[in-house]
Formats: C-alpha cells, structure tokens, sequence
RNA sequence: GGCCUUGUGGUCAAGCGGUUAAGACGGAGCCCUCUCAAGGCUCAAUCCCGGGUUCGAUUCCCGGCAGGGUCACCA
C-alpha cells in the first residue's frame, strides 16, 4: 500500500510543515539544570475548584522554588466545554490565591514563545505529526460508527474481555487498500487511530515522580488520535504540546495514570523523550461512613467562590494546600511564622500518595491564624473588601467610617495586645463581631439570668456612678460597688469561697450590663466598649436594657 | 468485573527492621479571668486482618479485606 498516498488523502492539508521544523521552532528552553516547566492544562470551561488550584499550587510551587517556569495552555480540543470568558476566569480565580503564571494564553510576556497556547490553534501542528504517524504505518483511519462501538463494547463486557479497539476488535486496523478508498470515496466519515505495536502482556516499571515504581502493561489499545472533526484527542495533543512546550514535569490528578501507557506509547512513536510525571491523588471528602472523592456537584466547598464567599483569607486557602502537599510544611511554618509560604523549600516527591480527605476544620485553623496576624489597618482593608463584594448595604454604611472600624477591631480582634483574638476564621464572622457597635445593627435579646428589679438596680446604680472617663481599673471598682446591693459577690475568691451565701457573682453583675450594652452575654472588654460608644449611647443602652 | 493504586489515632501525617510510635487539627479536662477570646498545663486516642522471612516486624514478602481510580471521537 502506498502510505504516502494515504497520508495525504486523509490528511489533505496543503500547508503542513516538516515535523521536523518543529524541532526548531520550539527549540529547548534555556533553563538552570533543575529548573522546573509546568503547566496548568485547562479545558476552558472556567470552573476551577480546590482539586485545580492544590495541583495548580503543586505547579506553581515546582516551577517557582527552582527558577523554572509556570505556564497556562487551554485544552480545547473539545468544542462542547466551552465557555465565554473561562480563560480569564482561571486566570483571576489564581490570582485572588496569588499564583500567577509566567506565559500562556491571555498571558502579557516575553515568553510566550511556544504557543500558540490554545490547542485548537495548533491543529496544523498535531495535524503534521498524525500524517507522519500515517505515513510510517503505525497510524491508520477507522471508519467504525459510534453504534459499531457501542456493540463491540457491549459484546466484550458480556464476554467478561477487555473492552476497546484492540487486536481482533480493531477492525479497521488491517483494512485492504480498496476498502479504504471506497470508504474514503463514499464519503464515511473517519477518524485515526494509533496502530498500537504494544502488547498488554508486557510489563512496563515506571518512575512517577509522586508515587515512586509503579508497574504499568504496555499499552495495546488503538486509541483515537484524531477525532472526525479533524482535531486530535487530548492523548494526542498533550503528547505533541508537552514536548514542544518543553514541559521538564507534567502534574495531574490521578485519574490519568490509568492512561499513562498511551502517553508513554505516543511518546514513543513521535520519538520524544517524555517528560516526568506526577500523578496526584485527589482530595476526598468524608460521605456518610466512607471517603470520596469531592463532587463538583454535591460539595460546595469544592468551588472557589464558596471560600471568596465565606470570606477566608486567600492565603490561608493555599497554606492549608500546603499542608496537603508537603506534610512537613506545617512544622516549618510554625517554626518560621513570619517567612512567606514562598519561602518553604516545596519537592514533588514529598507529596503523599494516597488521597488527602479534606479537613475544614483545619482549613478554618489556618485560616484564624492568617487572620490573627494582621495589623488593624489589614484587617480593616481584607473585612472592607468582603463586604464591599458580599455585604449588606448597612455593612457597607458601616465601614465607611473606617477610622471608627479600626478603633472597634483594635479592641475585638485584641490587635496590638497580648490578648489576641483568634477565633474568626472568616471575613463575615468578623464583620458580625462588630455589629452591636452600630445602632442600626445592634439588636439585643436581653436575655437576662436574673429578675428584672435585680437587672434594673444594677442598671441604674451602674448609670448612677458612671463616668466615661474612668479606667478600667476604677470602672470595674464601681462595678464590684453594686454588688452588695443586689446580694451578689464583690470579688470571685469570695464567691468561690462560699458560693452560697450569695445570689450571683461579679461575673453574673458584668453580664447583665454585658447584655444592655453589647446584646450578649459575651463580649470582649466592656470598659472599652463603653468609651467607645461614648457616654450617650452608652447611658441609653443601659437605660433601655432596663426591664 | 479486568487492570492500576492506597491502607499509622476522628483528620492530616512523621517514621522505612529494635522508638516511651513525632508533630499539627479536632476532642476532653484543669488553671487564669468581669464574660468571650487569648494564654498556660494535662489527658484520651493509631500501626486493616492472616500467614510467612527474621533473634526481632508498623516497617520486607505473600494472601485476604477495605477504600480510591480507570475502562469515550471528554479532558
């Protein structure tokens, strides 16, 4: 048979360039000997969650920790998943997490230099390789219909075999000249499949760079390399962009691994020396008694808007990842609390191999502690910027005096003190922290533990000695004065003491002004939050917290 | 179902032939305290099971069991 011939019959193009060219367009990269090129490989759908961005992170970390580079291609080879606008969706979702990438679609750089990074751009070049491929015979078209497929299929999982398009069910594969070129000239419709020369029986050791020796059979299956529209698989194309991208280490989710031998067999007959590999195990979720893997559709949390949302501190977000990715990351950063995550020494190989179930409540640890470390003018700008997206009208009313917010947050958060608060884990826990230091916002239960005269003299004898301008010292003194009045301990040792011989204590006393002048029983310093509100509205919540 | 893969406290996990089996999150308790928060201290909790190999297995081998992945002209 005249393959050439056939060559150019199905693969008509007239403007293909010598595979060879290539080579030469795409020429290695300059690069220091471990430096890392990665690449986030998206189909542009423009949804990225968690899984993405925790391998997104394990690329960008293995690029930028050895001076390498970062890159972004779009996979879409697939027409279906397109979406207007995805492309710069990735991009913005990454940034709000700080990765940045250093070239690739829609990215403004100097190195751009092997793109185009779209792969629907480069059918030419995948085009040319298939021809080749046809050429040397290790390639051939099928002309099997879907319903072919589908019986084939059907018949073979009956029959408890293998399915797919190998050996005596590659029908197409040994396929006479004649019966081409009548399929060709009734105008079927074709696509081409690899003519696979591995046999499953043969055992392959492979080097993952994440799980260590991994046995993998040959690949025997006469996979589709290009589809009838005349646009290769993602086999195909990732094969072909790897290697002419220069890819030094190729990270993704585990559900790939399965198809390695395919990679590694089309590695093999383009003659490209393929890149290394890492397959990630994927984040699992805690359903019921058992672990699965998180669903786009049922679990909220597996969405990155949900955490822009909830308010978590972006960075805590990607510390957390961290600490999925590299366990010891963890240690290091309590050891160096004030050094950028950037600066942990990141290795593919310390990643684990089986899958991580994701933990919120250690995301929402990470995540108090980012929040407990910020100065009042970062805290104010990082709660500003939730509720300037995600806030009522009245928050935004609220934070338009942003001096007042500071004072509130100085003594909420306890910023600048010992006593520091580390309990918010959110940007919206925050901003209701200080709701009561707004009227409009300040809606109290006045749910007293004591009766009401016993709340209306403590109130009134309270008002009666209160001066705005009294520390905290003297104000407590007064506060411990009322005490005898209303048959309650003055000092807590006297109460531990001989519990019974009073009504409540101290404690009891502060809760009820608690109550009148912050809404609830809990609350920081209620010293500073009287002066803070001032004398006025100070006075008329006490006054109205009278029963 | 075939093939691949994983299995250390509730969770993330160190450990890689001899350890009191780290650490973190979470949980419980105590102390401190005008409450909350913070802080200090203490505690409970783990090597999937069964066979080997070995003087000795959490570590090595085999077999179970359990989880996960995958079997498209989707990526």
């Amino acid at each position: 048979m005249d393959m050439k011939k056939l060559a150019s019959v199905l693969i008509p193009d007239k403007d293909l360039l010598p595979v060879e060219e290539y080579e030469k367009i795409y020429p290695e990269r300059e690069r220091a000997p471990k430096a890392e090129i990665t690449r986030l490989a998206p189909s542009p759908t423009g949804f990225i969650h968690l899984g993405n961005l925790y391998s997104a992170l394990a690329d960008e970390r293995s690029a930028h920790t050895t001076d390498g580079v970062f890159y972004l291609r779009i996979e879409d080879t697939d027409e279906k998943r397109k979406v207007e606008g995805a492309v710069e969706s990735v991009i913005r979702s990454l940034n709000y997490f700080g990765l940045g990438f250093d070239e690739g679609a829609e990215i403004d750089s100097p190195l751009n230099k092997y793109g185009p990074y779209y792969q629907r751009q480069r059918a030419k070049i995948y085009r040319a390789f298939v021809k080749v491929l046809i050429e040397k015979g290790l390639a051939y078209p099928c002309f099997c219909t879907e319903t072919e497929l589908d019986s084939v299929r059907e018949e073979q999982t009956s029959q408890k075999k293998t399915t797919g398009y190998y050996g005596e069910y590659a029908k197409c594969r040994n396929l006479s000249e004649e019966k081409i070129y009548e399929n060709i000239n009734a105008g079927k419709k074709f696509v081409i499949r690899l003519k696979s020369q591995g046999g499953i029986e043969n055992k392959i050791a492979f080097r993952d760079a994440i799980k260590g020796e991994v046995t993998v059979t040959e690949n025997d299956q006469d996979v589709v390399i290009l589809k009838s529209d005349g646009i290769p698989t993602y086999h195909f194309a990732h094969v072909i962009d790897d290697h002419f991208m220069r890819t030094t280490l190729v990270i993704r989710g585990e559900e790939w691994l399965s198809s390695l031998p395919v990679h590694l067999e089309l590695h093999k007959v383009l003659g490209f020396k393929p890149p290394r590999y890492a397959h990630t195990s994927s984040l699992m979720k805690m359903d019921g008694g058992t672990k699965r893997k998180l669903s786009k559709r049922k679990d909220p949390e597996l969405s990155l808007d949900y955490y822009r949302k909830a308010g978590y501190f972006p960075v805590a977000v990607v510390k957390y990842l961290m600490t999925l990715l590299n366990s010891d990351f963890e240690e290091w950063a309590l050891k160096n609390p004030d050094k950028d995550y950037r600066d942990f020494k990141f290795r593919i190989e310390k990643m684990s191999r089986s899958g991580a179930l994701f933990d919120l409540d250690k995301l929402n640890d990470v995540s108090k502690t980012e929040i407990s470390r910020l100065s009042a003018e970062e805290c104010f700008d990082f709660l500003d910027k939730w509720v300037q997206e995600f806030g009522s009208e009245a928050d935004r009313a609220h934070f338009k005096d942003k001096e007042y917010i500071i004072k509130v947050l100085e003594l909420v958060m306890g910023i600048g003190g010992k006593k520091r608060r580390k309990d918010i884990e959110r940007a919206e826990q925050g901003v209701r922290l200080i709701d009561y230091f707004f009227d409009d916002a300040f809606a109290p239960e006045y749910s007293y533990r004591f009766d009401d005269e016993t709340v209306n003299t403590v109130l009134d004898e309270f008002i009666n000695t209160y001066d705005p301008e009294d520390d905290n010292s003297v104000w407590f003194a007064k506060v411990k004065a009322i005490a005898p009045k209303v048959g309650f301990a003055g000092e807590t040792s006297e109460y531990k003491a001989n519990p019974n011989a009073f009504r409540g204590n101290v404690s009891d006393l502060a809760e009820i002004l608690r109550i009148a002048v912050a809404g609830a029983p809990n609350s920081p310093d209620l010293c500073t939050i009287m002066r803070i509100l001032g004398k006025d509205r100070s006075v008329s919540r006490l006054q109205a917290g009278k029963r």
